[in-house]
DNA sequence: CACAGTCGTTTCGGACCCGTATCATTCTGG
DNA sequence: CCAGAATGATACGGGTCCGAAACGACTGTG
């Protein structure tokens, strides 16, 4: 399937998809946040907070501070490593792969219409 | 040209442009800024502070901040109205314009990978 | 068993953003 | 001409996030 966008046709689809993130009632995710969701869900476990900053090029107290809010929001969790029990690892959870299906749905539904 | 995705397809393209905004040396933007800039270039204009928040179903201010932000970066610029001195009318910027085609390069380079 | 190194968290001062309420300016209709 | 509506900006109190630095828990190596 040939998929290459047009630079109209990736700037609509990314204007549609933020715009639906916007008016969405569950609380934004700052790209940020939405980049080490979508890492911790499509690479292979397991993740630890020192390695989403550096693949993020970010310092660890960015990825704390934002498994700390999307914790709250049970987007994430995160659990000691019994084996070396410095690391923390990050795992998902039902909530976020929801958030997740629900992303692609609406990525994928405004995809359709180009 | 077939553009749809699938759920995986749509996740990894997401992934991909949010990583490389966030390692971008660029200010990371706001989904609500991102929104909102893409509106102003996607849509005809005239742009007023109160069209854009009822599009994006915001409060005005939440818009008049975004605009703040975004005009020290110089991506989008004011002008009175002088029709209806009330109105504030929202320009685009060269700097908007380059922001938007490099991001729009970006989601392009991405999607020819799938 | 001390100690240097690693890992994640916390702290700090500063900046930004939120929603609500209010403000100043400008227009419009009676 | 004036009351009221419309528009964008601002004040306020509260929250979140930033980068840099310091900190505590833990490991493993000598």
């Amino acid at each position: 399937m040939s998929v290459a966008l047009t630079t109209s046709q990736a700037l609509r689809l990314w204007h549609d998809v933020a715009l639906s993130m916007v008016k969405d009632d569950e609380p934004d995710l700052s790209v940020r946040q939405i980049s080490i969701l979508l890492t911790i869900y499509l690479e292979a476990p397991p993740h630890t907070v020192r390695d989403l900053a550096k693949k993020l090029g970010v310092s660890k107290p960015v990825i704390t501070r934002a498994l700390d809010s999307m914790g709250k929001l049970e987007l994430v969790s995160r659990r000691r490593d019994e084996k070396d029990r410095r690391n923390v690892l990050i795992q998902r959870t039902v909530k976020g792969a929801l958030y997740l299906e629900r992303l692609a749905d609406t990525i994928g539904n405004f995809s359709r219409n180009i």
